[in-house]
DNA sequence: CGGCTACTATGACAGTGGTCATACCGAGGG
DNA sequence: CCCTCGGTATGACCACTGTCATAGTAGCCG
């Protein structure tokens, strides 16, 4: 698998020349990744299908053929893709950081979103969150997706935390607070178009992140966080 | 239609909440409740004008005769009534505190919706959220209404924060982080159908929140949180 | 070559959505 | 009595949407 890095700020042209450079990705994963990101702009009531292929520059045909069942499938695969890329961030993250502290951690988090809201404007949210706001209560197989999506993303985070040194039976509660403070900072900030939201979560919530570290950290690992 | 049962039931204490109790208002704020109920549970693009109607029982030629702007103009009405539900709501928390703390606030706060999700299930959100991640982008009024509502929710838990010793630099941020949280907070707590996200935030944030009480609280002030 | 499989290409269909045009009703006022 | 006016009642329109049926193409295999 060819990096994943920055596809999610990528945009069809971007995605043209990702797809005719190197190893090509079929029209299938294209047309998931495009249902996520319209999703995350439009949410999945107004996103249509047509819509979709169009902007994965993939056939129309191709739809029923890939996606028998239909919107519902291809929007728990688009969920499924946004869990799998937020759980791996996590360990790019770490490895980023000169040395991982959950504060640090959290502010990557953050300013993974105050970038791409800074540079393009606040048209995007996380489409996690808009295909539980729209389907949760209609299409139970899309909220298991969400549910598997945060369960996914929260482990990477929690594997992080309890390689810092956070207690086990903390790391998960922590780990959960930091994205539910994540999500709620991201629908604040798109509704404000400002990233205060965001900056004050890491600022307000940064320090007691850090306390919770109690043992040092284990040298090596950031394997918890890895994924396919 | 069952969805009108399940509307049925827990609506007194929401509707005295909205200062509807008693002498029924008009049709035409009728709809706008509804309309709240069913953008919360559905989202934006699933809540069809006509099921508006219907749930309000009200004519649907009243539409357009209330709401001439149309479908947007009446989200936008809907997001402003949860905007002002969830400002006033607070002056409610406070007085049903013994002594009121930031956490004891907070504790409120999420109360109401695992009281909510225990005794109805997971079936609705928030109205403003679903209104963000459907039409922040594309409807920009809604975006300003949701804005607002945010706003107005944020002043009134800030001002509760200052009432009670919270010092006025850190009384706004902390009000955004609290209601970050319990945003995000919700939508965990449908996408797993558990209460879990939302027990979390409170227990690992009550603390925090707690701990930025400098000064002793001012005894009479909750005259900032009151509404019209 | 025929046949099989993977994929593409369209057109149609049935439903739904928001919106508009238009007509109707009842009360108040001149 | 008629005229107005807030409010109600429908029916129609038109732009979709998701889905399906059906036919077509390209390539591999035998």
């Amino acid at each position: 698998m060819t990096t994943v890095i920055g596809w999610i700020r990528g945009r069809h042209d971007v995605m043209r020349e990702a797809g005719m450079a190197g190893a090509e990705r079929g029209p299938r994963e294209r047309m998931v990744f495009s249902a996520a990101q319209l999703i995350r702009r439009e949410g999945v009531g107004s996103t249509g299908m047509r819509e979709v292929a169009a902007h994965a520059r993939a056939p129309r045909g191709s739809l029923q053929h890939y996606f028998p069942d239909g919107k519902e499938q291809l929007v728990n695969e688009a969920v499924g893709w946004a869990g799998r890329y937020a759980g791996n961030r996590v360990a790019r993250f770490l490895a980023a950081l000169p040395e991982p502290t959950p504060s640090g951690l959290f502010s990557e988090m953050v300013r993974q979103w105050t970038d791409e809201y800074e540079t393009e404007g606040f048209d995007g949210g996380c489409p996690v969150a808009a295909a539980t706001v729209d389907r949760a209560r209609t299409a139970d197989s899309t909220r298991q997706a969400a549910e598997a999506a945060f369960t996914r993303w929260t482990g990477a985070v929690a594997g992080a935390l309890a390689d810092m040194g956070v207690p086990e039976e903390r790391s998960r509660p922590l780990a959960t607070l930091m994205i539910s403070s994540l999500e709620g900072a991201i629908l604040i900030a798109r509704a404000e178009r400002s990233v205060r939201a965001l900056t004050t979560a890491v600022r307000e919530l940064g320090p007691l992140l850090d306390a919770a570290v109690t043992r040092p950290a284990t040298d090596g690992g950031t394997g918890e966080a890895a994924g396919s």
